[in-house]
DNA sequence: GCGACAG
DNA sequence: ATCTTGTCGC
């Protein structure tokens, strides 16, 4: 395995896939959610995508898919190690989504590619991370109401934003992955949040990859 | 050299 | 990320 990030950012600079789709260029009929969880003391990587109706955000459909883990968690490497999983589980989706939120960076990462790029660049679909926690970037003092946001910056230049999604709730760090720029990415989180501190297709990723017995019951209503 | 460091 | 115990607030 190559882990070479410049030369994948690369792709996704010089590719026709790297025209930015605008709020209204995007008439979704499901958002995606992508996450991945680990058993068996991290040598399995369960990986899951999630389809959500839109604009209801009702759960259609979900895949997981189980592979060996490949890496190691490696701060700015972590990509390679969920983008295999990730893509095994995206083969199987029946419906696919135009827009994906990844749990992790988009391009508020070292080298400007983080998860949510690298995905959207294999996939070929739009996408945007939503992170739990900053990677990188300058710290910034949020204010505790709930949509209080500010951007996400690195010196002069903007990484993505700081988004407090719910009320004593550390902040999310949203950033454009693939095929989206930040005034969108930050639009499409927001329409996405019912109340939790993660939006619904991450939220329900995340329960699902993390095993959690409220969504594994989800089995049954659906397919 | 030291600290920070998505999941 | 995962695991686990305890605590606080709505």
């Amino acid at each position: 395995m190559v882990l070479d990030t410049q030369s994948l950012r690369q792709q996704q600079t010089d590719q026709a896939s790297q025209i930015i789709l605008h709020d209204e260029m995007l008439h979704p009929k499901w958002v995606g959610g992508a996450d991945v969880g680990f058993e068996q003391q991290g040598t399995v990587t369960r990986a899951v995508i999630v389809v959500l109706s839109w604009p209801q955000l009702e759960l259609v459909e979900y895949q997981i898919a189980r592979v060996p883990t490949q890496l190691p968690y490696i701060p700015g490497l972590l990509s390679f190690r969920e983008v295999p999983g990730l893509m095994a589980a995206w083969g199987k989706i029946q419906h696919k989504p135009e827009l994906v939120l990844v749990d992790g960076q988009g391009i508020a990462h070292p080298r400007r590619f983080g998860v949510a790029c690298h995905f959207g660049l294999q996939a070929n679909v739009a996408t945007i991370g939503v992170a739990k926690s900053r990677l990188c970037g300058d710290d910034v003092v949020l204010g505790e109401e709930p949509e209080s946001c500010c951007p996400l910056m690195m010196g002069e230049n903007q990484l993505g934003w700081v988004l407090r999604s719910k009320k004593r709730c550390k902040p999310l760090y949203v950033s454009p992955g693939h095929k989206i720029g930040f005034s969108s990415s930050l639009t499409w989180v927001k329409q996405c949040l019912r109340g939790y501190k993660l939006p619904e297709p991450t939220r329900f990723a995340d329960g699902i990859a993390s095993n959690r017995t409220f969504f594994k019951r989800m089995n049954e209503k659906i397919s």
